[in-house]
DNA sequence: ACGTCAAGTGTATGTCATACACTGCATGTA
DNA sequence: TACATGCAGTGTATGACATACACTTGACGT
């Protein structure tokens, strides 16, 4: 294998696996990508540059080029370090409906712990270790559906997706008061949309259907990928019933 | 209204109405955008640079400051210059499905002769006014749905979304050749996923399903967002069939 | 003739990724 | 013990970038 890694991978695949002993001094791929953590947890994506991740480490900027290629596979790096499955995803689920929204239930999860991970600009199919990992346990919930194995990928590329563009809206809308933004969004709305040039948006607005009422809970108010999934699912559901019949 | 924009929102909604009668000597706005979107049709994102705009323009890249707040500004001028809603959809359509899938035939095709825009670093709800407009025509088509207003937004939020993440897988798997690259990916997967790590992936690989049959129609090998749109709209329907029982 | 203002310019600053040449140390070999 | 080798980390430099700020210039209204 790894004749010809696109570049960037050989680290994920190669390097990463050894679980390098006993912490040594100095610097090493893992401090590196933890540091990196750390930094876009506090201050997103943009809080990441070779300079902060040293200092933070008490190094000089050009020391991280000694364990990585570029930024770019730090961010790669970054990633497949937050994407780990947790064993939960493991135990087998006889109903796959129920075995999806698990999964979406602990992706989602993920996805608001470390909200950066929706703006990487990474756009490609799946293809770091834990990323692929992600959708093994997915693929594994619909084994036995009856789907053809190309159908199931394509599931799970549709909902891995799906939870992806969520999570990137919910993190957008409230990053952490939530409803708040939604309102000043609908309200927003209400102000620039014109009747005559967009009828169906205003007949939408109306009637209210980018309001919260004001006595949700903060459950309510916060957006909620559930009401995309179901629809999905009922999607997967027509789906597998035509392969049966 | 507009007592208070958002950043950078003020300038397409007002001073791009106005249609600059006729076309004077000197920098524009709409001069601007459209230099900027023909750097990024030709070298994507990464192309667009004030300087560069300038340049191509024979202005010194501080003349762009007259005109825009920040390059933030540009990009989403460039998102709604390039989001027209082309009359087609206007006329009616009897058959929410028909219509939409009509909807997404178009974006789609916006969205690969401009492939940058699923890279803008644009994560909010639909708010430029084009992309108020393509909001308009959807909810439109769902108008007699029997789905409530709040539902229907759902589900225009839900295939948008879609549509763009569709979007930028198909432009990174392919840009032009396409067929080919799926093809590398399958070949990557086939040799990184180990059997005891990735069981049901591999199970997905072994059975083809990352493969495209080598006798493939170009069109077969492309990308194709009908799988998924398909799934998202036979959820749609059972939403609707139940709201009409 | 004069003030005002808008459009465009020029220069400077700070941040960034990264190329490249270097140093010092640890380790293995003659 | 002497020496070669190579790796980890350093320092300096470059070029791209967004953008702040002070400036010029020319048109137009009074």
């Amino acid at each position: 294998m790894n004749e010809k890694l696109p570049p960037g991978l050989d680290l994920l695949w190669e390097r990463l696996d050894a679980p390098t002993s006993e912490p040594k001094p100095g610097l090493s791929l893992s401090r590196i990508v933890h540091a990196a953590v750390e930094l876009a947890d506090a201050g997103g994506l943009d809080a990441v540059s070779m300079g902060r991740i040293a200092e933070r480490l008490g190094f000089t900027t050009m020391s991280l080029y000694r364990h990585v290629k570029s930024k770019h596979e730090v961010l790669l790096l970054m990633l497949d370090a937050v994407a780990t499955v947790p064993a939960e995803l493991d135990e087998p689920c006889a109903d796959w409906r129920l075995g999806l929204q698990r999964w979406c239930r602990t992706q989602w999860a993920m996805l608001h712990t470390h909200s950066w991970v929706t703006h990487l600009p990474i756009a490609g199919p799946p293809i770091t270790p834990n990323q692929l990992a992600w959708t093994d346990r997915a693929l594994a919930v619909l084994r036995d559906t009856g789907l053809t194995e190309r159908d199931k990928a394509g599931v799970v590329l549709l909902i891995a997706n799906y939870l992806l563009s969520a999570a990137r809206l919910s993190t957008e809308l409230g990053p952490a008061a939530s409803g708040e933004s939604v309102a000043a969004y609908s309200t927003l709305l209400g102000d620039l949309v014109d009747v005559r040039r967009f009828p169906a948006l205003r007949t939408a607005i109306d009637a209210g259907a980018f309001d919260y009422p004001p006595d949700a809970t903060e459950q309510e108010r916060r957006f909620d990928y559930s009401f995309g999934l179901d629809r999905i699912l009922d999607g997967v559901a027509a789906l597998i019933r035509q392969h049966a019949g």
